[in-house]
DNA sequence: GATAATGATAAGATTTTCCAATGGCTGCTC
DNA sequence: GAGCAGCCATTGGAAAATCTTATCATTATC
């Protein structure tokens, strides 16, 4: 009988993902029916339908689906075995996948790039953003190698790596400018503009406020800080954001800032990576720059 | 570029634990010439020497013990993957590999293969007899699929599965028949023979006589058990058994046992696996088995 | 019912992988 | 120190695997 090979397992990772022959093909950079070809033959070495063909449809069965699961696992580790040389190899070179939340990406990535270009000058860097969630399933499955997020992640595989904290400072229209800073007992009966579900931003200027997430409430809602800010200045409300964004945000709008007194919010920035990476040491060099970066913006 | 494979890695595996290229192409039912190449092939892809080929020797590079260590994880991890798919095709079938160790496995291993074989028509049992440690690392690096052995094990990665407790037993030369049973500081100024260095049964002896292993002391050693009784018989000493060795051990010997009154000195047997191992239903089946003999045959 | 989308199949070319035979090096023996 | 034995690398050719292009079969959609 044939050996499972680790070929076969990245096609029906591809194909687990895309639900789809064609496009997971694309995806791998081979043809179709060579996909076609290698998922057959992987069933045929497990003895068993792993994938089910629906007219219109391509799914997982349910062997399928804890199958993928644990090749995932394989894959995760062949990816490390492949970082451990890489490690081996002197400086931080080759493909470094970085995963930013997006409260921070516009704020962090411009200098961030270019520094860890001028440090590792054989680095190819790939940028995601996204919220906190999807990159720590990202990086849980081996697709990014690190990430920057707002602490603290909690993940057991997962390594954290503090980087700065960042305060939180009120953005309100410009006729506010003399008002008293308001408390959070205040913002919560003010109309407070926030991020959309599932940017961790938004949970943390909820939780200053001491607003429950569940506790039903008219909030207007925006898929980006500049946005935010932008509607304060039509006057549509207040809103939060982290100081990092101030000087970026604030510079074309008509808007007001004010600073809370002690206990000011505020958020801890980190970066995170699979603790069983092997390219740790490396990991911690870009660390240690990124954290330079956001000393110096944060201040 | 070429990518990695799972055969590679595999062959490299070998080859770091034979060290020598013509015993590891055996292992891997290859020759010589095809291990060699994939090796070769292997150094190519990672641009890295693993293996330093002395004169008469083979030896891994530095870089080449990480890679290897962190090989094994993946080759782990694709066993796993295989068990997942056993595991899926209904009872127990295929290559089964449990190790025991040597103090338990001539009571208990006659029956467990017999009414394992009877249960699960399809199993190719490989029953492999060693100490403690050597099986916990085999169970690790997947080569058995379960071990029993005296637990606690308490290794992280391990399931421990207690199947019964064994009191032990006091064999001494038929002319002391007669005598009060000794008390462990009675036992402690005694000839005791024990099993040699290595054995947990040794260990589990000498601490119910607290005896500390560091403590200079003047003790017959034997190889198994079954030794061990015959000394007895032969008026060199007293021993230590485990209850269930009873009645296969002192029956051909001239000697008289004698049990302890509580605190009786005891072990828990139990079976180890990986946590991971995805045949831990049927693992747990076999273990419920195991019990079921263990306890019958303690009584 | 024609059409477009999607996966399976077929045929042929290419690449990979293997074995057997051989070569070269090293240390050992007499 | 010549011969020998052990061991890994190399070579050549055959067998197997894998891929691509082209084509087919099925089915939902209009």
């Amino acid at each position: 009988m044939a050996a499972l090979t680790i070929k076969q397992l990245r096609y029906l990772d591809a194909l687990a993902r895309h639900q789809h022959f064609g496009q997971a093909a694309d995806a791998c950079s081979i043809s179709q029916p060579a996909l076609s070809l290698q998922i057959k033959e992987l069933e045929a070495i497990t003895g068993t339908a792993l994938v089910e063909r629906g007219p219109r449809t391509v799914r997982l069965t349910r062997i399928g689906e804890d199958f993928v699961r644990k090749a995932r696992q394989v894959l995760v580790a062949v990816d490390e075995l492949e970082d451990l040389v890489r490690a081996a190899h002197g400086p931080l070179a080759g493909r470094f996948r970085l995963g930013v939340i997006p409260t921070v990406a516009p704020y962090l990535l411009p200098s961030t790039i270019a520094a860890l270009s001028e440090r590792f000058p054989d680095i190819e860097l790939e940028v995601r953003e996204s919220v906190t969630k999807s990159l720590v399933a990202d990086l849980l499955e081996s697709r990014l190698d690190a990430a920057i997020v707002a602490l603290p992640i909690s993940e057991q595989a997962l390594r954290e790596f503090a980087l700065f904290k960042e305060d939180f400072v009120l953005v309100r229209p410009s006729s506010d400018a003399e008002k008293p800073v308001p408390s959070p007992d205040m913002l919560r009966t003010m109309r407070l503009l926030l991020l959309e579900e599932g940017h961790c931003f938004r949970d943390q200027a909820l939780s200053f406020c001491e607003i429950k997430k569940t506790q039903p409430r008219q909030l207007m809602e925006g898929s980006s800080l500049s946005t935010l800010v932008q509607m304060v200045g039509a006057g549509m409300g207040v809103t939060l954001i982290p100081e990092m964004a101030l000087n970026l945000e604030t510079r074309s709008a008509d808007v007001s800032i004010a600073r809370f007194p002690s206990p000011t919010p505020s958020r801890t920035i980190g970066m995170i990576w699979r603790k069983s990476n092997p390219l740790a040491d490396h990991l911690m060099q870009v660390g240690a720059i990124v954290r330079g970066l956001g000393n110096r913006k944060n201040r």
